[in-house]
DNA sequence: AGTCCCTGTCGAAGCGCTTCGACAACCTAT
DNA sequence: ATAGGTTGTCGAAGCGCTTCGACAGGGACT
């Protein structure tokens, strides 16, 4: 292994010089620069990172906080991922992959053993237990979703609520009466997972404003829960003849099922989905859709985070407009009959 | 920030003891363990990660390289992250996040600065560029997936032959004469990823000893292209009553089509896919299915590492032996026309 | 009583890097 | 010609930990 000290005497300077040519961080001359550029290359030199970080008390890593439960948004979640480390890496920061399985003590350990000068958390609840550590560290951290209490924490998040708002708007405009929202899992709701609540709120209160009559059920995914939902659905408000739908593996079984029961789409009904904007145009119809803007997130985030460690920057909440995409699964509300 | 030192001092020993209680290298007695034990939960002493990497030149970390592309199996790439990142815990390590992107120069970075101790590769192909370089280091690593040549280096895979074998076995078994294969995307066969030319090859061989007819086609994921190579398929060959899917995209869809053409599954028609045992249970199907075990790759490639940072375990390959669930999207074949 | 061997503890030497103060060497302005 | 600034380089201290050799004290032997 190459260290610093052999770069130095291969170039013939001292070490603290390699340094400065390193980390830019002193003003060098141009031939010194490049003989030592030169030995760095010729003895494939790379700065060890333990070293560094122990003189530096910089470890140029973000931890990445993912859910362990795979209950739902799994692509989203992925997307976010990757989009943080590639974001990430053009900083010069590499990623700390942590699963939510060890809750706050994972947040108590990477900060404490000084790991990673920064977090990134996802799969933030409203009242999240990582919380109140992490108002009391001065470590900087980015969550993305939104929690009951933002004081003090930078947050970067679709904005649900005026998603749902949103989704209800384009189906009254159509002149739909009555919308179903098919809702995620029931586990979702019971943790508080702020982005499921939120949409209903949006949903809710813009239905409320525009006189629309709304029907929440919450769905676990996969063709048989839809079945059963959807059934009591119909059941219940028979007149129902717009749907927007939250969880992202009831899409597909929701429109078979509906074609299955002889109703069109979109003459008979629409159906708005919120999910990447690849699933909605992979779907047997080309929906409409609100899309969840992963690359997007995971970039502010990372952005966000890399300015606080700069010095930069504040707490704040970032949300993000939510846009929605007409595509062919909404149409006119069929006249009443 | 709490040091050894700290701690040391308020235990009243030298740190030199507080470090061996800690890593247990040398005996202790049971009065100055509980004391020292006593000082670091009083102080919330946490090691630090950059002294420790330094001193010890072991940084406790594993590299996990993800694709970047997210073309395919995302779901079972997360899985697999999240499996490896648990497992990695277990054994004390912490996981970093590598994107494909920077490619062969990311391992080298990485073994170069003593970031991590291992790195784990997905997504190899068969002629992976970054295989050189693992050859050429003593840096330990396990890929998921299968290169061509794996002489010298440690691989965790399904085993794809065995489990193409087992589609076609199955489908044979209930008297279907003509099956057809939904691959992968043709990007996927571009650059020979291992484990669809596994797949196509125990497919053929095994069709070819029962004496089955096998017509392959690739295809993107999603309705339209699944239309698209269907029909394509019932054209050239109208006796298919066999199907196996290796995409799972393309699942949902070709059910959908299916049933709009009017042939019902299982009764005119046989479907097997090679996805996740969650998407073949959530279908509208219940699918007879091949799963992929994320969950145990990942524990597998995590073990294998471990073993190897401890001076135990050598190269070598393991393939995970595939197992067919039967569920309700096969039966017998029909009755000649 | 003396020898030998454990067991438990300590001190000190690094690990490879960053960074601070020092200081030649040179340039500019008096 | 001298004082005052720049600019470029160096040496040394230290980041917090691990680990090696040393050694005191106490049993178990001869």
């Amino acid at each position: 292994m190459v260290t610093l000290a052999e770069v130095a005497q291969h170039a013939g300077v001292s070490a603290s010089t390699v340094s400065y040519v390193l980390s830019g961080k002193r003003s060098i001359s141009t031939t010194t620069r490049h003989r030592v550029e030169q030995s760095i290359r010729e003895l494939g030199y790379h700065p060890n990172a333990g070293a560094r970080a122990l003189a530096s008390s910089k470890s140029n890593i973000i931890a990445l906080m993912i859910p362990l439960r795979t209950d739902m948004y799994v692509p989203v979640m992925m997307e976010i991922a990757i989009a943080v480390a590639t974001a990430a890496r053009t900083h010069g920061y590499d990623v700390l992959l942590l699963t939510g399985e060890e809750g706050p003590d994972a947040v108590r350990r990477v900060t404490g053993s000084g790991l990673a000068d920064a977090m990134i958390l996802m799969d933030v609840e409203l009242d999240d237990e990582r919380l109140p550590f992490l108002r009391g560290t001065d470590q900087p951290s980015v969550l993305i979703g939104l929690p009951a209490d933002t004081s003090g924490l930078t947050c970067v998040d679709l904005d649900f609520r005026a998603t749902g708002a949103l989704c209800v708007e384009h189906l009254a405009m159509l002149g739909h009466r009555d919308i179903a929202v098919i809702g995620e899992a029931p586990a979702v709701y019971e943790r508080h997972t702020g982005f499921a609540e939120r949409t209903l709120d949006g949903l809710r209160t813009r239905a409320q404003e525009l006189g629309v009559r709304l029907l929440h059920r919450p769905c676990e995914g996969g063709y048989d829960a839809m079945a059963v939902t959807l059934a009591r659905i119909l059941d219940e408000r028979p007149s129902t003849t717009g749907f927007v739908v939250q969880n992202e593996s009831a899409v597909e079984p929701l429109l078979a099922l509906l074609r299955q029961q002889g109703r069109a789409i979109p003459e008979d009904v629409s159906v708005v989905a919120i999910c990447p904007d690849q699933v909605a145009v992979q779907a047997s119809v080309r929906l409409t859709s609100v899309a969840i803007p992963a690359q997007e997130m995971g970039r502010h985030a990372v952005e966000r985070l890399v300015a606080k460690l700069d010095g930069r920057g504040s707490d704040e909440v970032v949300l993000i407009s939510p846009e929605l995409m007409v595509r062919a699964s909404t149409g006119p509300a069929p006249a009443a009959s």
